[in-house]
DNA sequence: TCCGTACAATTTGGCCCCGAACGATACCCT
DNA sequence: AGGGTATCGTTCGGGGCCAAATTGTACGGA
């Protein structure tokens, strides 16, 4: 494809640096990318929709997904959010505390939490998802639909990806041993 | 193309729920998938090689950008790795107590500070970085070098776009007023 | 009935993260 | 020379974030 943009700046010198190594280039370019988009976007989105609407992204991600799946166990909106339930049980206090959020146990299994919208959640996200989605568009547009579709395909390869044979993959490079200790977080008690 | 994947259970849903709203799905998809491939690809990698380094992705990706830059000012590095200035110093701070990294004020300009690596942070990096390209490889094993490509590019369009036109487009969603205070954070003081 | 195991959400500890406020240095302009 | 103004890195406040430890409920089997 002879038109395609060059490399950025940061890439090239990453190859010079690199110069004798062998390194899977595209394969850093895609990781490295993802991420930066990443940020990108968050941080275009909690500065415009979200702060107005006194959100942070992770509230909006949590209240997103009890909107469209309507009142669910906590464990599954985490799931679904991408974070854990301990930040979930932060996260989802602070919507209580704000009246977007309703809290109730479990009728038969008094283990689980239901989480659901309250009327005033449900009228916030009425509000506020079409802006977001708006913003979604801007972000996205400098693609096409068609590659729109695209690029969210190879993502979603990504994602499965690691979701199918990264625990896999995580055993096998410890080869046995046991593993490291995160960095940060609470120490294991032993 | 016949073959393609069918979209996900979450994605069936929101359609569901959002009926008769018009959205523009295929630019909410690639956001979505553009955050969920940025946390599995962030999990595992912190997971593996990170965690066996103790290392967090934020530390890695400061070094990282060292490396590659050589001794660098902590504006430019801050830039370069996605992270505010505020973070940085706390960051660059835990590294130059692991004797990692080494900080030296500018020779001529008192408000500059230089950040690059000590022997052993260079050392850190020949030895890590091989392994955390070996994973970045793993999670974009179902798309070929093409496709890397290809979703690179894609990615990059985004990110140019909000780097681009993204504070303008927030002024013009603002309309004059101004903006309104982001929810975390420390308060404006008037 | 009572014990062990399984699994739920919460608590806790250490770090990351942003952006407003701050203090210090630089530099232009008169 | 000296007073604004711009810009640097740091400090600070309010959250977010993960995973280990903890607490509490469920349930099958002895």
């Amino acid at each position: 494809m002879p038109g395609q943009r060059s490399i950025t700046e940061a890439e090239k010198l990453a190859e010079a640096k690199l110069g004798g190594m062998p390194v899977r280039h595209e394969q850093m370019a895609v990781v490295a990318n993802i991420y930066r988009a990443a940020s990108a976007v968050r941080q275009h989105l909690e500065n415009s929709v979200l702060r107005e609407a006194d959100l942070t992204w992770t509230a909006f991600v949590v209240l997103w997904v009890i909107w469209v799946w309507g009142e669910s166990e906590t464990r599954h909106v985490a799931e679904e959010a991408g974070i854990s339930k301990g930040t979930l049980t932060g996260v989802s206090r602070t919507l209580e505390a704000r009246h977007l959020v309703r809290r109730a146990g479990h009728p038969s299994d008094g283990r689980l939490v239901l989480l659901s919208l309250t009327d005033e959640g449900e009228e916030l996200m009425r509000r506020v998802f079409p802006k977001f989605n708006e913003e979604e568009a801007f972000v996205a547009g400098q693609l096409s639909d068609e590659e729109c579709r695209s690029v969210a395909d190879g993502l979603r390869r990504v994602v499965l990806q690691v979701e199918e044979h990264g625990e896999e993959r995580r055993l096998a490079l410890l080869d046995g041993a046991e593993p490291a200790p995160r960095r940060s977080g609470r120490r294991p008690k032993a």
